[in-house]
DNA sequence: ACTAAATACATTGATATCAATAGAAATGAA
DNA sequence: TTCATTTCTATTGATATCAATGTATTTAGT
């Protein structure tokens, strides 16, 4: 019956060229694997490298606000616990003060490759941030923390369910 | 016997202060689930838009190089078209010039999607934009396609093979 | 033309990501 | 206290991501 819809493709230029979802996530790709390059010799991956960093603490934190820090769902974290618990680098405890919680808690072992990782961290991002332009890494920095803290504060009681997956099915 | 490393705490602040990648991936998961929330109703992720938005060709574009303008490895691409195969809204054809290859189109199902979803994108966007400062989107972009480029470019040629993983067990 | 090297993809296995959902414990209102 | 609500986490299922590897095809060197 009808034509085929078509989307001019200086729309597709369009999207490629200002899409700042695309372009962070472009970006995310190619600095995960930049770290997890350089990062594979201490048997760490980027996510893994900052997630057990955001664990060294004083004291243990429960794991909302650790997955809050990373901007990641909770299951997520839940997930990607799971391999480091296994290796032994992570204790996940149950919460002595509110028994629904748990305490994550770096061991000895998950230092030691924290450390040995640290200086990888180190040389890396320092080449990286030699590469980008006078100011560069400042001011992403804070357009990237802008960018998410958008999305970031939902008041914690106007929380409405989660609206429902839409059915995968077309139309 | 020796005491356990410990990792200085305001190591950790400045790693979490100041790692772009971190901060990328931050921002790259805070955005995704932005963009998916936004296009839910159409049935798309942020990643299949991107994707089948840049498949909206003159002509149908090989693997590589769809791969390589969304900075994502050859292996993801391939696991990525697969829901769309299913849901024939792109179509994976062998390239008559060179049969080791594939031509990737995009369906009239897939364009009628698309088309469904741009005006989500648009607001989305727009949305997005106004509330970063001023100047900010254009900037962020300049900034995210600099550390895109970085690892970018491999001269063709010059490819070693990939390293070996790393064992997976610590030290 | 023949063969070695390079190229284009696919597959497998492991981890990462999130929606939907469920369970257990804490909290608050009566 | 009692119970409805909220909070904290785990599980399941689907997709996303990449390393290692394998296969088929093309290209280049002879």
């Amino acid at each position: 019956m009808s034509n085929s819809i078509e989307i001019p493709f200086s729309t597709t230029l369009l999207v490629r060229d200002t899409c700042l979802c695309l372009h962070v996530q472009r970006a995310a790709r190619a600095l995960a694997r930049l770290f997890d390059d350089a990062l594979r010799p201490a048997g760490l991956t980027n996510g893994q490298f900052s997630l057990m960093m955001s664990l060294n603490r004083p004291e243990p934190p429960p794991m909302g606000p650790v997955a809050a820090l990373l901007a990641m769902d909770q299951t997520t974290l839940t997930a990607a616990l799971k391999p480091l618990q296994r290796k032994g680098w992570v204790s996940v405890m149950e919460n002595p003060k509110d028994r629904r919680g748990r305490l994550l808690v770096l061991t000895s072992e998950g230092k030691a490759v924290l450390a040995k990782a640290l200086p990888i961290w180190k040389s890396t991002h320092a080449t990286l941030d030699s590469t980008l332009p006078e100011g560069g890494p400042a001011r992403l920095r804070q357009d990237l923390q802008a960018v998410s803290g958008m999305t970031a504060e939902v008041p914690k009681s106007s929380r409405s369910p989660r609206r429902l997956r839409q059915s995968a099915t077309a139309e």
